[in-house]
Parts: structure tokens; sequence; C-alpha cells
DNA sequence: ATTACTGCAAAGGCTTTGCACGGGT
DNA sequence: ACCCGTGCAAAGCCTTTGCAGTAAT
């Protein structure tokens, strides 16, 4: 869809205030190629390859940071009740290492920013994204009048319909 | 709504096959008579002045009990991008104490399990319940045959639809 | 009598922080 | 030249775990 050489996202960090280092290009690129929303550590052991001697430290900053200039999201962790993570392997960016159990409550980075639905599956804690076209449907038939009545009624401001559909993935 | 005396509370914890021990009993209470969706710490400190003595780790373990159980539900942490937590007090069981900072990111517990909304402050951290008769309007609204078309192509059995309405509380 | 539950303290996982240095602008 | 970003290690917060003792069944 979107390019992600080192170029523009070198650009894309420059349009945000944020200085082109190699490592926060390695990091927003490993991100942007991921369709499984990695958590830090996932994303700390995928650019670690590349770039020798990156530290977590810098890891958890430049995601800080991508955040607040509104480059990326963080998704909460997953309840851990029962025993919900397994971590099977799976042929994606930075799941590529797949022996490490990265353990259950880490946060996950989503790099794309536009509104869309999750699916998280509560064997593995995976994340993926709903296709746009289904959650577009499924999001279009919340009716504003409602989400509207609730803000005059509570007194609440909505910035975002955060929808996860929590169940389990059939196969495997 | 429901009776939360100690004597139907202790009912309600043997019938899920629980032992009925002053320490469950209290918690549950605690978490059902708040509408706050308190942290663990905040139930520790909500019983722990009835029931002298308890120690944390009674807490997680019961609270990890009866979500086993399935009397309870246990919330994902928010995502602490920005500062997000300034703790203001509220008159409610378990936020009593209203001046210890119960940094960000920790569980939270919820006593009802029946399906429903909730909505989380930005600025607080804070868990309400979307009323039940907004909540369903809102859910009625999902059009079941997207979602079925979702789970065929996808492979991914969908077990609880997790709405979130992200936002800011507008007074203070 | 059996064994689930408790309390304590220590360990554990994920994340943040302090500080000196290096690299981007 | 400025100062943001990096790396390292230590500290922090939330949660889990081991174990001996206690109390519910």
């Amino acid at each position: 869809m979107h390019a992600h050489d080192a170029k523009s996202v070198a650009d894309l960090l420059t349009r945000h205030g944020l200085r082109r280092t190699r490592q926060r290009v390695a990091l927003y690129q490993a991100l942007a190629a991921s369709k499984a929303h990695p958590t830090a550590d996932e994303l700390y052991r995928a650019v670690a390859d590349d770039l020798d001697g990156i530290s977590v430290a810098t890891v958890y900053n430049s995601l800080e940071a991508f955040c607040k200039a509104g480059l990326i999201n963080k998704l909460p962790p997953a309840p851990t009740t029962d025993r919900v993570f397994d971590d099977e392997g799976e042929a994606d960016a930075d799941t590529a290492a797949s022996e490490v159990p990265s353990s259950g409550r880490a946060a996950r980075y989503d790099a794309s920013t536009h509104p869309h639905m999750h699916i998280r599956c509560l064997r593995t804690g995976r994340v993926r994204d709903v296709p746009d076209d289904l959650g577009e449907q499924l999001l279009a038939h919340l009716p504003q009048d409602v989400l509207r009545r609730l803000e005059d009624e509570l007194g609440f401001d909505v910035r975002q319909v955060q929808v996860e559909l929590v169940g389990e993935s059939r196969s495997r």
C-alpha cells in the first residue's frame, strides 16, 4: 500500500518533527511492515539484527515519541485470565525468531492510525486487523444519534470507538 | 439491583465451587458495590479497613479465582500514551482514600458479566459502564451477517465484542 | 482429615528513568 | 554549536510464586 523504504520513512519522521536516526527509521519500518501488532520486545528483537547494539530504552522512547506524534497507536495488553499465551511461530517480520515466549502483559503497537477494528485471539494474544471493508460495514452501523445522546447524558466527549472482537482462531 | 449482603455473596461463592472466606466475601462485595471498575490495589485498600491484615497476594488470587469461575471480568489497562493519569477523588466505595496515585498500568475488574460497553476517560483512566439502554441500542445495530462473514473469511470464532468508547469527560 | 485459601516475602516481567555520550540538524 | 536521541544500568510498578501455616468443607 504505502512505500516504507528508508527515505520515505525518514521524510515521515522529519515531517513530524522527529530526527531521522537509523534506529527510528528501522523501528518504524519494522512496525509498518508487520501485520501482527508486535510488542516492544518483538520489535527490539526484529531490528537488533540490522542495528547492532540498539537498546530497549531506545525502543520504548521511540515508540512513545511516535505515539505522541500521532504516527502510531499503542494497544492495551490483553487481560491474562486463564492460560492465554501459547505463542507459536508465524512467518512475519517481527515474529521470525519463533522460540521466545514474549509473555503476556506487554503493550502492542499499531502502525495504522486510521479507524479500524481488531480481532484478538484468546489463545495466542495476537492481534490482527479486521479487513477494512468488513470493519467499515460494522462501524458504519453504529447509530450516530445514540452516540450523541450518550455524550449529552454522560458529559463525555467520545474521541475514539475501540472495537475489539475477542475470540479464538479456528485453525491450529 | 442485586442484593450483595454477606450471605448472598457467600452463597454465590459456594455455588461456584469457591470457599466462603471472609476475604473473598469482602472483596466481592467491594467490587460489586463499585461502579468504578477498581484496580487490584484499589480493592486492597478498600477492604483493608474491615479485614485487618489481608495481603495483596490474596487479592490477586481471589480476583483470578473469580475470573476463572466466571463471576467477574478483568479489563485491560489503558494504553498510557501521553500524560493520562491525574487521579482525582470520587465518592465511591473503593476510591474513598482519594489521595493515592494508583498509577497507570494496572488491570481493572468488573463485577458485571453481562455484555455491556465501557467508556474510558483519557485523563483519569477511569472506566464506567455505558447505561444499558444506550449500550444495547448501539450493540443491536451491529449487523450479524457481517460478523458471520468475518468469522468465515478469517476462520475466527468471535466470543465477545468488546466496545470501548475512549474520550474525555467534560466536567473537571 | 483433607485441601483450598491465606499471608509474607522474594522474584518476575514489562516499562521508565538518570546520566553521560554521540549523532542529527 | 545546539540539543535531541542513544545506550547502559538501575529502579519502578504491577503481578506472580513458593512455602508454611490456617481455616473451610
